[in-house]
DNA sequence: TCATTGATGTCTGATTTTCGCCAGTAAATA
DNA sequence: TATTTACTGGCGAAAATCAGACATCAATGA
């Protein structure tokens, strides 16, 4: 396993890698920060396009990330998780939505752990799927930071 | 916890105790041997007590031993090695003989594993267990040692 | 508009059940 | 006498089952 901390304009981001890809990407300031092992190893090519696709994302016009992802979960998750890269910047979508996506159209909750788990933030746009009513609902990072992410893609969504 | 060891003239002793009393007394060279950390403390006066009273069981004529004892596992384990303190030096008794006393006349076998897992060897005799027809059977310690400390009880078994 | 309430599917951890192991024994073979 | 067989009870690890928690939603009623 490899780390990497990346500063962007929201807070730190904490990267891991194993030699399949990406790992995980998490904000450093919400519940879901990564704990980095003294012997760390961030030498490794996947985090320097990671970086500068990030540095896209904040600070140019970048819509879409084109990165090697290996996030570890119950297969259920890898379906939702796959379902989550197909929503657009910009787009926002309901857990209702997301739930007929994986053709299990009951299972709303089950939908929303499953997005709670999601291990690659941002990349795998977890914050893009919001209530019904279009309320933000819940994030890992906290609803604050949800918004502003929702706001630098110029999103729709409620208070 | 603390520790001790004692040399035996059948072999290295390893002690261990709480402030309850006694947990374990195992034969180093056997299946048994007990690890004994680095930190141990030895200055206990249960461990006294006891390297005393086995001088006198290796060297002069002690047939029971005094010591507050704390062994631990399960109930049904606690009952056997109850039933063993009344086996006195130089007699054997049988497997099924300690399930009768225990009032559970068919579990022969249970209580052979029960006897197998006594933690405090000599001082819970569960070498004084034989089969029913007289032979050894088997000793966490080996049963040359067995046949050792039968001997030096002058009790009666085969081979 | 807001809080409440069932009915949802999946995950997680805890609890319960199952299963193989054994330091045995007695009866049945050979 | 030695070997096999069936029967045995409890232990411990593994598997199976269960209860609770949720980043939901639609339908209610205040």
């Amino acid at each position: 396993m490899y780390y990497s901390i990346y500063h962007s304009p929201f807070g730190d981001i904490a990267l891991s890698a194993n030699d399949s890809g990406l790992t995980a990407l998490a904000f450093q300031a919400g519940n879901a920060a990564i704990t980095i092992p003294n012997n760390a190893k961030n030498n490794v090519e996947v985090f320097s396009k990671v970086h500068q696709q990030l540095d896209e994302y904040f600070f140019e016009e970048r819509t879409q990330f084109t990165v090697a992802l290996a996030p570890q979960g119950t297969p259920f998750q890898q379906k939702v998780w796959q379902a989550l890269t197909t929503i657009k910047q910009g787009e926002t979508k309901s857990y209702s939505w997301l739930a007929e996506k994986i053709a299990n159209k009951k299972a709303v909750r089950a939908v929303g752990t499953a997005n709670g788990a999601n291990p690659i933030a941002l990349i795998i746009p977890c914050h893009r799927v919001i209530g019904s009513n279009g309320k933000l609902t819940g994030y890992a990072g906290g609803l604050a930071l949800k918004a502003k992410l929702l706001m630098h893609e110029k999103a729709q969504f409620r208070i």
